[in-house]
RNA sequence: GCGGAUGUGGCGGAAUUGGCAGACGCGCUAGAUUUAGGCUCUAGUGGGCACUCCCGUGCAGGUUCAAGUCCUGUCAUCCGCACCA
């Protein structure tokens, strides 16, 4: 009987979802596993073939983990609130509620006909306000354990978008949505104080698993550095005070810089002579946008301050005050010490102004380029530091330093804090009444959620206002705290709020105490498996973790990481091995290959493209690869050979292949765990066929990637209890090993001969056996052997001089 | 510029405590079946050739009985960060 993937599709799919066969449910006595792959956003195009790489590889865990007797959680939601949306909402005059409506029940029924293991049960919306109640209450705590506070800023300003970005949120000087100009404003936002969390996060990466590139990627953009805050003198008689992480070279500070926006400038504007000057490189550099500071940041520019001069406090000498934009307002304290010699920056500018070089570690050529590092070199020309290491000067300067009062060890971070207010319509509103007596007033937690007004026009206000600020009727309310007149906050939270905490609330997703009840996160807490794109390395992944530590610290949730395993997929790109776009026209629709090639299929192609980690690229005519095969081990069933269990010359390949693939997507390694099935399929083929037992070890090895096939196969056979939750098949390690292998036997490295040995045979036997070979025995002729190697199992090797 | 990764047939990719390079699949070639095409099946398929031989994992060296794998240098591609003192 040919095999219908259409309706054995429909049939099994229908089952699931009529016995909610994967809905978990909190049983303590069983161990639990809990994987997790990132809600998509439902996005008007539908569902992408990229998304059913990750969703498959962790479906393809949790079945398995379900048949080795795990509880296995593995939950979907939407992460619906963002401007795309509202966009559409905009352009079409339709509500984003009903956009977002419509886009989540396309979405589910794509990832429903892809036979995907979710608890549909579970299902979240960070749009719904039963969900965004509880991501309002977080930010309440926030704000009340003073993580949350409004301030003036100068932010990123996406000018296409019309709305704040965070830092994370600008690539290159542009939106990384849109691709929009970037400018600076200041405008009041509300932050949230992640560099409070700074140090945790970098320090409790290491008891985690997560692949190497995120952990480095993490550790690279929070930042930290260890060095020293030093107070420089001035003949103005103010202290500048720098950061350093180099305190060792003090003694070559030649001259110092300040940022273009140094408040000191300011206070000394009487005794600057060439006001004109720094005046006029001020305002060049505040027009700048950070696309052409980052673009033209080859050349220093800078101007010297005349009039003031610094004072080293190593060495007591007057030293040259300048005005540059390398140097950052917003990292350390926006002012340095230049040590041009064995500082690569300072050496440029130092070249360009003219400035005095003195060397003081001494192993590089400091005519030629600064001398950087740190591991070698002794310091010279610097008094009480004059032959000690780098390391050693370091701990010294910074002991003289502390002793003299004239600075400090300190340590610093890239990271900043979080820009959390977004002048737009489609998102959380940040739940906070302002009131001319009493300030900045939460609203109170029983008045939660606060729901977002009915409204129909989202554009925003001319002044980047948020288009919630119009509706006065909503705007205007009472102050929770002395009743007076007061008005709501009008700017909504970032899209990635929701998606900060809500891997917790597929716990307990009803839960209407808390964000999720103790006893859930308890038991199902924290994730066992992330996967999910580099992308979101850090914005998402970053900001949840944040997030779930101040949680820990309040005691919602009992552990300080929520992810205890962290993996991630590459790209699918278009069969020309670019990136998949509409504007590339190399878009390829998952419902078109499900239609014609069935999910089972879909789902063994993308774990079969290649190694889950890299990019690959789609390849239409490698899909009959895999519908070959499975149309093949459908076809088994009918050449099933008469035999009780697996026979005598099965046994090697079987157990071993259940060792192969039970190991293999133990790690994601789903590609040569179907190239192990595809092999055992090959040789039940050339044995003219499989016993039952044979046949049923493949089915429930494939049943994880192939589950519809699978059941309907297995059902077939005349099998009571379906494969999802049937005992995964153990194999036996002695079983493994053939009685006999072939060894290949080699004279100086090249293969003369391949001999067929007892499996268990001794290195003395091997090379006795090997030596006897004629063509072996050739090759040594007139030669006296030096050296015998054997491999156990693989090969002989005769050195012959 | 700094950091990380990758480089293997016509293609996707296997194989690294150093041990038979190219598993598995696509494609291709020939044959069978078919009215034909498609599908399916069988055999072959890294390159060279005077075919029990030689060459071959970006390139050039090195270590070793043995190197895709280790070391040194170099080139290319991709990703991340990008004046963070």
């Amino acid at each position: 009987m040919k095999y219908d993937f259409k309706q054995t599709e429909e049939k099994w799919q229908k089952i699931w979802d009529d016995k909610k066969t994967f809905a978990a449910k909190l049983d303590t006595t069983k161990p639990k596993f809990y994987a997790l792959v990132e809600f998509p956003y439902p996005s008007g195009q539908g569902l992408h073939v990229g998304h059913p790489r990750s969703y498959t590889a962790l479906d393809i865990v949790a079945r398995k983990k379900r048949q080795c007797g795990y509880n296995v959680l593995y939950p979907m939601g939407w992460d619906a609130f963002g401007l795309p949306t509202e966009n559409f909402a905009m352009k079409n005059h339709i509500h984003p509620e009903v956009v977002t409506k419509n886009n989540v029940a396309r979405f589910k029924s794509q990832l429903k006909s892809l036979g995907l293991s979710f608890d549909w049960d579970r299902e979240i919306n960070t749009t719904d306000p039963n969900y965004y109640k509880w991501t309002q209450w977080i930010f309440l705590q926030m704000f009340k354990k003073g993580l949350a506070y409004k301030k003036e800023m100068n932010v990123n300003w996406c000018t296409s978008c019309k709305v704040v970005l965070a830092n994370e949120e600008v690539v290159n000087g542009v939106c990384e949505r849109c691709g929009g100009e970037v400018v600076h404003k200041v405008k009041s936002q509300w932050m949230l104080k992640i560099t409070e969390y700074a140090d945790r996060l970098i320090d409790d990466l290491d008891g985690l698993d997560f692949i190497e590139r995120v952990a480095t990627q993490q550790k690279n953009w929070i930042g930290r550095s260890h060095g020293a805050e030093v107070n420089f003198g001035s003949t103005a008689g103010d202290d500048i005070t720098v950061y350093t992480t180099r305190p060792d070279t003090m003694f070559g500070a030649t001259y110092m810089v300040l940022a273009p926006e140094h408040k000191l400038v300011e206070k000394w504007a009487s005794l600057i002579q060439n006001m004109d000057e720094v005046r006029a490189y001020q305002d060049a550099a505040a027009r700048k946008s950070d696309l052409e500071r980052t673009e033209l940041n080859k050349d220093k520019t800078g101007v010297e301050l005349k009039g003031v001069k610094g004072i080293n406090p190593a060495n007591g000498k007057e030293i040259p005050i300048f005005l540059s934009d390398y140097v950052l307002a917003t990292y350390g304290t926006g002012a340095i010490m230049a040590v041009p010699a064995h500082d690569t920056r300072d050496y440029e500018f130092a070249k360009a102004f003219g400035t005095e070089i003195v060397e003081v570690v001494a192993g590089g050529d400091i005519e030629k380029e600064a001398f950087t590092d740190c591991a070698t070199g002794t310091l010279v020309n610097s008094g009480f530091l004059n032959g000690k290491s780098v390391e050693e000067a370091k701990a010294a300067m910074i002991a003289w330093l502390e002793k003299e009062g004239k600075g400090h060890a300190k340590v610093n971070f890239k990271l900043r804090d979080w820009v959390f207010s977004r002048q737009r319509y489609w998102g959380e509103p940040i739940p906070m009444i302002h009131c001319e007596q009493c300030g900045w007033v939460p609203v109170p937690e029983n008045e939660l959620p606060l729901r977002l007004p009915e409204i129909s026009d989202f554009e925003p206000g001319e002044g980047g206002e948020s288009p919630l600020a119009r509706h006065t009727e909503w705007v205007n309310t009472t102050c929770p705290c002395c009743g007076g007149a007061a008005k709501r906050e009008t700017d909504t939270m970032p899209q990635w709020a929701g998606s900060s905490w809500y891997f917790l609330r597929y716990m307990d997703p009803t839960c209407d105490t808390a964000p999720v009840s103790k006893e859930a996160v308890e038991y199902w807490g924290p994730v066992d498996w992330y996967n999910g794109g580099m992308e979101h390395t850090t914005l998402h992944l970053l900001y949840s973790r944040f997030w779930h530590k101040f949680l820990y610290d309040i005691g919602v949730v009992p552990t300080k990481e929520p992810y205890a395993k962290r993996t991630s997929h590459g790209m699918i790109l278009g069969e020309n091995g670019e990136k998949m776009s509409k504007s590339r026209g190399n878009v390829v629709n998952p419902d078109d290959v499900i239609a014609e090639y069935g999910a089972d299929t879909l789902r063994m192609y993308e774990m079969f493209i290649g190694d889950f980690e890299k990019a690959a690229p789609w390849n239409t005519s490698s899909i009959k690869g895999c519908k070959r095969f499975l149309e093949r081990v459908w076809n088994l069933n009918e050449k099933l050979v008469e035999g009780e269990g697996i026979r005598s010359e099965m046994e090697g390949i079987v157990n071993r292949t259940i060792k192969k693939v039970s190991e293999d997507i133990e790690c994601l390694k789903h590609n040569t765990a179907i190239a192990a099935m595809m092999s055992l399929l090959n040789e039940y083929e050339a044995k003219g066929g499989a016993t039952r037992d044979e046949y049923k070890v493949l089915l429930q090895l494939l049943n994880p990637f192939a589950p519809h096939l699978t059941e309907e196969a297995w059902q077939q056979l005349g099998m009571e209890q379906e494969l999802a939750y049937y005992p995964w098949p153990q194999y036996d390690e002695a079983k493994c090993v053939e009685s006999t292998v072939e060894i290949a036997v080699q004279v100086n490295g090249k293969i003369k001969a391949r001999l067929t040995v007892a499996s268990d045979i001794s290195a003395e036997d091997a090379i006795a056996t090997a030596k006897a070979d004629a063509n072996v025995a050739a090759a040594l002729e007139g030669k006296t052997v030096v050296k015998e190697i054997y491999v156990p199992g693989k090969l002989v090797n005769l050195a012959a001089k």
